[in-house]
DNA sequence: GTAGGGTTAG
């Protein structure tokens, strides 16, 4: 009896038995039956032997409907379009006798590779009349709305006969996939309304799109209504509704409805790590995978990428390296664009940028985020100039358009660095791009204009371009009129803000404090800070505390500043004890800046900055042994000092030079041009001060390191190269050096040069042998 | 003997 075999061929469990069965078949000469070859290429598909289907298929004599259908479908459900798309041509090919009916279409539209082929395939079923059957016209729709036709989709739906919840389901997937958010739950409710049955693809597909429209009550309330249908028992429902829960930013309604799952699979276990990453809480997903191992699911591509993030924030570099030796060992590395991805973000957050670079190397293709990872890692990781490389080779790769992210992270970097021609490049760029008036991507600029020495483009750009809903913008224009001195008006922008409504937060905050200390806006700060608790609750951070000492000790309160730090509920870092010790180095407070300098040297013994500044001190006071006492502490410690280094920008080309170095083309030049800017500003009364050389040699080599500074190589590289009477604009990385700072307005006045410095703490605007810097040095 | 769909990442 024929049926026993076909219940026979079902049973079958492999392959190599399904063969032998078929050979019987063949030898006796029952394989002519017509049921036959459909069920052998079906059972050889289910068993994942694709040679073995194709060879039943090609063997059939009189290929029918069923066979057809049957082959395309095994070529779609192991990924191979290409292959069932062929089938399909030949199937058109095969004659009369055989046409695609309403089972070949679901099928064999997935085949189609682009719009064009979709519609082809739309108006054959127009003309053989298959537009009645909704799997048909469902999928026609899914097929539009995968190339992003979404209305050619909806046309579809409107004109259909009837339609059953699978209708219905692809119109609302199609609206979420193509981000139009709001006709999705139009839809959805409009099922509801209608009385078509909801099910759990109805749910799945629709709760992805209440965190784009950031509406938490849609949320809960599909929620309720998934717990009346009694959908919320569906594991689909379940893991899109812990996401959902996770990027609205409920971690713990997430982990309600996880605790309350009894069947959890591997997704359950992504969605649940992920939420707990992305909230801040890496230990937690760590730990939840560890829970995830012990139940025995293993992990896949996505659990590494969160993972990777969860270690890249909370791990050790062993831990990172375990992931990805995983990932290696998986193979995920080269065929993961993302995993990669996840790699060089992972080893940049620690902080190991060589191996985040020597991943990037390595990955035989890389997207635009590829190019972001690592041009932030750099930039993150203080290497700015590093930063500016990428972005200038990833400029140079075709096919790769910057993004938000990517202006995002270049910006500070150009910003950092001072370098404003480039800066103004990115500013076009983000102009043809369309990205001029992002929030982000806008207040980057505001910042960059303004610490590249044009106040006035940031607050044009403020006043103009960008949107002030937010915080962001004005926290970089208060920053920017703080950075130049004006105190008065940063103020008065904060005013405006309280104004206008904007919320300020802990930023605003020492944005503010900081203007009104290079202002010496005393009252003022004090009152800020008052405010900043009292009336928006915000707790002053350690920051905070740094504003407030710098801004008493600037002001030559040092005692009013030590007994601010005294009073303190919470520990001072370096930033605290710092501002002190740097209030005393201007005032000449000795006592009190060893004191300061004590404590830094316990909390941030590597930074050679306080060192310098403590010695500094004792050699302007005169107090040898002091001098002595720091420089041989210092050499014990084997510190080298951070190297300085100073840029300028000529001719779009940024020019940057290392104190001491004599590497730059031009070195001799320069040399020559100090000599004879040397000699000049000698005669003008410019008395060298050595106290600015922590290095115990003889006088004339003094002169020597003083005037191989690198902000003096800039200045006089600047002079050499640009138009005379022109203003030059330098930029350094650390603290303008007293002495230069005294030579810089000796160099203005015989120049007749505006000469602009901005170091690691402020504005310096040199003009006619004055400078507009309020400390002394 | 044959058909459609949905959730997670850098």
């Amino acid at each position: 009896m024929p049926m026993d075999l076909y219940q026979l061929l079902r049973t079958c469990t492999s392959t190599r038995r399904l063969r032998s069965l078929h050979a019987l078949l063949i030898i006796s000469g029952r394989i002519h039956d017509v049921f036959f070859p459909t069920t052998l290429i079906n059972l050889y598909s289910r068993l994942s032997d694709l040679r073995s289907a194709a060879l039943s298929f090609s063997r059939t004599p009189n290929k029918n409907i069923f066979s057809f259908n049957s082959i395309i479908a095994t070529y779609i459900h192991h990924g191979l379009p290409l292959d069932a798309g062929y089938c399909f041509k030949s199937l058109l090919l095969a004659g009369p006798r055989v046409r695609p009916d309403e089972f070949t279409f679901p099928v064999a539209l997935k085949a189609s590779l682009d719009l064009k082929y979709g519609k082809a395939m739309h108006s054959l079923v127009g003309k053989l009349g298959l537009g009645w059957n909704v799997f048909v016209s469902s999928s026609l729709m899914r097929m539009y709305s995968r190339f992003g036709a979404v209305r050619d989709a909806e046309k579809v739906f409107v004109e259909m006969p009837e339609r059953d919840s699978g209708a219905w389901n692809a119109m609302v997937s199609g609206f979420c996939q193509n981000g139009m958010a709001d006709d999705a739950v139009r839809i959805f409710s409009e099922m509801v309304t209608e009385g078509v049955r909801v099910d759990r693809i109805t749910i799945a597909s629709v709760l992805p799109v209440c965190a784009p429209l950031d509406d938490f009550l849609l949320g809960v309330s599909i929620h309720v209504f998934t717990i009346k249908q009694g959908l919320d028992v569906e594991l689909f429902v379940s893991n899109a509704l812990i996401d959902m829960y996770a990027k609205l930013g409920s971690v713990e309604s997430a982990r309600q409805v996880f605790d309350d799952m009894l069947d959890r699979d591997l997704v359950t276990w992504n969605s649940i790590i992920g939420a707990y990453e992305q909230s801040g809480n890496p230990r937690t997903a760590l730990q939840l995978h560890s829970e995830m191992q012990r139940s025995g699911v293993q992990s896949d591509v996505l659990t590494l990428v969160s993972l990777a993030s969860a270690v890249a924030e909370s791990g050790t570099v062993r831990s990172g390296q375990s992931v990805h030796a995983y990932i290696t060992r998986r193979g995920w590395e080269a065929d993961d664009i993302i995993a990669g991805n996840a790699i060089v973000d992972m080893y940049a957050k620690l902080g190991k940028v060589e191996l985040a670079q020597r991943m990037f190397d390595k990955m035989p293709v890389r997207d635009v985020i590829s190019w972001n990872t690592l041009l932030t890692g750099y930039s993150q990781n203080g290497l700015a100039n590093e930063a500016i490389e990428i972005y200038e080779t990833m400029e140079q790769h075709e096919g790769i358009t910057p993004i938000q992210g990517t202006l995002v992270s270049v910006l500070p970097a150009y910003s950092h660095v001072g370098a404003l021609q480039k800066g103004m490049r990115i500013h076009g760029q983000a102009i043809r791009i369309g990205l001029h008036s992002d929030l982000y991507v806008g207040t980057c600029l505001i910042d960059m204009y303004a610490k590249c020495g044009r106040l006035n483009e940031a607050i044009v750009l403020f006043e103009q371009e960008v949107p002030r809903a937010s915080s962001g913008p004005w926290n970089a224009i208060i920053a920017g009129y703080g950075i130049h001195g004006h105190g008065e008006q940063a103020l008065s922008i904060f005013t405006q803000m309280e104004q206008e409504r904007v919320k300020p937060d802990n930023v605003t905050f020492v944005s503010l404090l900081s203007a009104c200390s290079h202002a010496g806006l005393v009252d003022g700060g004090q009152r800020y800070f008052q405010v900043m608790q009292s009336k928006y609750g915000i707790r002053p951070a350690v920051k905070h505390y740094a504003c407030m000492v710098d801004l008493l000790g600037r002001a030559g309160h040092l005692d009013a500043a030590y007994g601010f730090i005294r009073t303190m509920p919470i520990e001072p870092d370096s930033g605290v004890w710092g501002a002190l010790l740097g209030a005393c180095r201007v005032h000449g407070n000795v006592e009190l800046g060893a004191l300061a300098s004590k404590f830094l040297f316990e909390i941030d013994p590597e930074n050679v900055g306080y060192y310098v500044l403590l010695s500094n001190m004792y050699a302007k006071a005169g107090k040898w042994d002091g001098v002595n006492d720091v420089r041989s502490l210092a050499r014990r410690r084997h510190l080298q000092k951070t190297p300085g280094w100073s840029s300028i920008e000529v001719n779009n080309k940024v020019n940057v030079f290392f104190t001491g170095n004599q590497s730059h083309p031009q070195y001799e030049d320069i040399c020559k041009e100090m000599v004879i800017l040397l000699a000049k500003m000698k005669s003008l009364g410019y008395v060298p001060d050595y106290s600015f050389v922590l290095q115990d040699v003889e006088e004339d080599e003094k002169e020597h390191i003083l005037s191989n500074h690198s902000e003096r190589l800039a200045i006089t590289f600047g002079i050499m190269n640009t138009t005379p009477k022109t203003p030059i604009q330098i930029f350094k990385n650390l603290r303008v050096c007293g002495d230069c700072h005294n030579a810089t307005k000796f160099i203005s006045r015989i120049t007749e040069r505006e000469i602009i410095v901005r170091d690691s703490n402020r504005f310096h605007h040199f003009k006619d042998g004055n400078c507009s810097c309020r400390d002394y040095w």
